[in-house]
DNA sequence: AGCGAGTATATGATACATCCTATATAAACC
DNA sequence: GGTTTATATAGGATGTATCATATACTCGCT
């Protein structure tokens, strides 16, 4: 269960508390995870349980107090034997992919909708995942260059799988509008790209 | 819940068992939906406490009788109504993603070994994605064009998103053979592609 | 004082998926 | 007869995520 080793990969850079996690969650790696705040505490609990985390409070002057918690050696050597095994194959659901399986129940109005919903969602992403390479990129100079490489790595992922399934959306629209959308031409072009 | 609606769809083609609706799961959209057998039956139990499908039993000759489920009228009106509405955002997790954020832990050595298994998994995939076009290219002449444009649509998109996931994988290995992989390189990579 | 917002922690209830286990029917094989 | 395989149905236990709800502290505003 990767939200585990995603907390302990927090924690092995710096010590912090659940109302922390869930900020970086929410604002590093809501392009490839995300957490709510029931599963950051849950887990934290559960890590603690298993001696992978401790924990101590922290009194602040104007805020409530503060449980910090950071990763202990077991922890750490937990989070790296994780990170060198090869990643579990993930099951895909998509339910766009769904309704377009069965779309010859849709009227070509309400197909063309659901694309175009769709398309106009994959286009917020990307602009959102601009804004988090433009904040990286502001705050590049106060970071180690090295730590920088991981963020980076999986942003160029969904930024390039963004701009596939843009790409792919566009081009359904496109067949759509031309009339092109049938069993032949999708084939060939599968059995094309294929080849590849 | 997708799950629900995907049965729906597969019982509006033609009544079917739990049994055969677990076969279509796995041979004809397993690229971007699966089910197992406790949640078909749990779903179908569901369904028909919910009046959107109902079922007869059919005895066999050499078989043990089956339970065939076939879709109500309210049921199809549930159906198409799903199908319309567009789809919603889905949640990305991607361990292979969560490894590579925290990758200034790895070993080069250990990350290409992650990254490796990683690109044989995909290609792996493409191979699958291309003997499902083959065999629904072979059964073609027995199907009606119409139906099939759906399927083939969704294939389109998991050799899409597959062959962009494959040429970034590769992308990868190649700047870290040539060292390479460092934050300048892909900030400035991640912008140029932001603009197009 | 009360309200709203932000900080900060916590847990209950529910939904969904997965893994495990079970039963029954029938045929083929040793 | 027992085992294996395929057909066919079913449900228990567990894990994970989501939604809902709760409490407490602090500050600023009306």
């Amino acid at each position: 269960m990767s939200l585990r080793h995603t907390i302990l990969g927090f924690l092995s850079i710096k010590p912090l508390s659940g109302y922390d996690l869930k900020r970086y969650f929410d604002a590093s790696v809501r392009h490839f995870w995300s957490a709510d705040q029931a599963a950051i505490y849950r887990t934290l609990n559960e890590l603690g349980q298993n001696g992978l985390v401790e924990h101590e409070r922290v009194a602040q002057e104007t805020r409530p107090d503060r449980k910090v918690f950071h990763v202990t050696p077991s922890g750490l050597a937990e989070l790296d034997s994780w990170l060198a095994t090869p990643a579990p194959s993930v099951t895909r659901r998509e339910p766009l992919l769904v309704k377009l399986f069965f779309s010859s129940r849709l009227e070509p109005a309400a197909w063309r909708a659901v694309v175009e919903a769709e398309l106009q969602s994959v286009e917020t992403e990307l602009a959102t995942l601009g804004q988090i390479v433009a904040a990286i990129e502001g705050d590049a100079p106060n970071q180690d260059p090295a730590v920088l490489v991981g963020p980076l790595v999986t942003l160029s992922n969904g930024v390039e799988t963004g701009l596939a399934y843009r790409d792919w959306l566009r081009g359904l629209l496109v067949l759509q509008a031309s009339n092109a959308l049938s069993a032949p031409t999708l084939l060939a072009a599968l059995k094309a790209r294929l080849e590849s």
